[in-house]
DNA sequence: GCAACATACCTCGTAATGCAATGTATATGG
DNA sequence: CCATATACATTGCATTACGAGGTATGTTGC
């Protein structure tokens, strides 16, 4: 029938969450950041890059936390710092921590799913 | 002085592998889908569909596996099948395994940063 | 006061990429 | 010979990561 071409049934926009993540890995890498609290831009940058080794550029992360402003995930806040610059410091929103959450899941899915693809590749890493 | 702005102490080019894994997951994916033999593209994308829950269209899977072949990552050959139309197999080839253990390497790194960023999400998922 | 510097936020342009849609080739069955 | 099934391929669009460049604010040295 007229189904043919390139569909498998993966479920249509709702929750392609598995395709979003190779994507949305990173935005959900931010929004994870701020789990422990509020943070300011900059912060986020450098607790990704010491806690995860996740090396993210500014002009990558500043319209990531605008999208998921937009979006309704994160609240932002301008606060005075003693010195310099005001700094803009993001928290999660309800919608952000169940966001969050349904991303982290889906997260574990896709990682477990490579992982075991990836099983034989190191596996005794000798004869051969 | 000059280093100003966009510059986390990220190293250059060489191997900007955890940068190039969150794109390249997908090509580690079909490398490492030819692990155990040979394989045609759909049934490439059958295989990561159901052993690791990774959904990609063909219009994602051919232009990848042309890329890797270009890159010298796999061989092609054409088979005829018993019936319908012929298939074009492919295979790694020793550059293809080189390259599919540093990505597998790097892909641990990776993942294991971010989970341990979504360690305290996933926590005792009641209270809250 | 005013450079020079440091910190912080923001944005534009480009290249890459995932994917739906569409097209072609080959064979089988009614 | 037309409908169907399998398989490979390409084009166009929307999204994205990010380098480069820019603006704002405050400090320190002269």
């Amino acid at each position: 029938m007229g189904l043919s071409k390139t569909e498998l049934p993966t479920g249509d926009a709702p929750d392609r969450w598995e395709a979003q993540l190779r994507k949305g890995a990173l935005e959900m890498a931010a929004l994870a950041s701020l789990w422990g609290g509020r943070l300011y831009g900059l912060e986020i940058i450098r607790f990704l890059d010491s806690q995860s080794s996740l090396a993210l550029a500014e002009g990558t992360m500043y319209p990531i936390l605008n999208r998921l402003k937009a979006e309704g995930l994160l609240t932002s806040e301008w606060v005075e710092a003693e010195a310099g610059h005001p700094r803009k410091y993001y928290s999660l929103t309800q919608a952000g921590i169940q966001r969050l959450r349904l991303m982290a899941e889906a997260w574990n899915n896709f990682s477990r799913g490579l992982d075991r693809l990836l099983e034989p590749v190191l596996e005794k890493q000798e004869a051969r």
